[in-house]
DNA sequence: ATCCCAGACAACACGAGTGC
DNA sequence: GCACTCGTGTTGTCTGGGAT
């Protein structure tokens, strides 16, 4: 047969689907024998596969020092080009089910912390369900960093929170902004202030939410900022157990208004002068192959807070 | 010209053993 | 504990020859 001038020739035997997909594989879990068990092959399999493609492309994909493995930069680049492959192939099923108008089943995976999921998805979930019932929806209750770990190792089709700083391995789309807000007892002195200075706050115990979650580097950060100080007494863990322990009395808080139904018996003050405004938003891998399921529930959540 | 079948061969998978 | 090498069995693909 005439070969195609200057074309190399491809030979069908090569299965180079199976070796990138070990490629992506152990380059995600940081581990050959990992890689091995989440593909259901043996290690040999998956070392052979990567050293074949190794081989084929003359490079050097991971550096092997003792028991860890580790991209080269080769290896990262080839990463970034082959797992939006990977995974469409993996895919392909549901996404031609999807594209001939049927999206029946499969998984949607959202990773979010519990704000998101308590005031911000019920709306979204409550729709996507309505219009694709037959969509197992999996909520991983997570916090930033763990979500983020979540989207890194494709455990997760996206991640929907707010982002103070944003990685350049993510895109963060905002589609909704919260204001911030003081929240204290109906009868505690702030409550009946005309307005309030960030100095007015100081002699007050704060309820904040763990230390290592960004609503408590915000406020640390604003305070620094206005050089006042501010007096944490009880750290608590999610928003409606801080506005039940504000209600009877044990402190005051700074949320945003995402949490207040209106229902609760607590003052709220807004505090926009001081603090910025709290997005929400998707969160992304950067070059992440998008489910149709995820793409639907995309559509809805941008439809729902248009 | 097309289809079917059998033999040859390449690629792949695995377990066992070895080395770091 | 993890990755690599080696030997061996299995699977998939190609090819050539015979039948239709």
């Amino acid at each position: 047969m005439a070969d195609m001038a200057g074309t190399p020739q491809i030979h069908y035997k090569q299965n180079r689907l199976k070796q990138l997909r070990a490629f992506c594989h152990a380059a995600q879990t940081g581990s050959i024998s990992e890689a091995a068990d989440r593909l259901y092959l043996s290690q040999p399999t998956v070392s052979l596969q990567i050293q074949a493609l190794e081989r084929e492309l003359e490079t050097v994909l991971f550096e092997r020092r003792g028991p860890k493995i580790k991209l080269t930069p080769e290896g990262e680049t080839l990463y970034k080009l082959s797992q939006p492959l990977v995974e469409g192939m993996d895919k392909l099923q549901e996404t031609f089910a999807a594209s001939c108008g049927k999206l029946e089943s499969g998984e949607l995976n959202i990773a979010a912390g519990e704000s998101t999921i308590l005031y911000i998805l019920p709306e979204p979930i409550r729709l996507f369900a309505e219009r694709y019932p037959g969509i197992r929806v999996k909520l991983h209750n997570v916090t930033g960093r763990d979500g983020m770990a979540m989207l890194r190792a494709d455990e997760t089709d996206l991640a929907i929170g707010s982002m103070l700083e944003i990685p350049d391995d993510v895109t963060y789309q905002p589609v909704v902004n919260y204001a911030p807000v003081l929240i204290t007892p109906l009868d505690h002195p702030l409550a009946k202030k005309e307005s309030i200075q960030l100095h007015d706050i100081s002699p007050y115990g704060l309820i904040l939410p763990p230390h290592h979650l960004s609503t408590w580097r915000m406020v640390d950060l604003v305070f620094k900022q206005y050089n006042a100080n501010y007096n944490v007494t009880l750290e608590a863990g999610g928003w409606e157990v801080i506005k039940k322990y504000v209600e009877i009395g044990l402190g005051i808080s700074i949320v945003t208004d995402v949490c207040l139904t209106g229902e609760e018996q607590i003052a709220t003050i807004p505090l926009g002068e001081y603090f910025p405004d709290r997005s929400y938003g998707i969160v992304l891998r950067r070059g992440k192959f998008l489910s149709p399921q995820a793409k639907r529930f995309l559509e809805i959540v941008k439809e729902v807070f248009e």
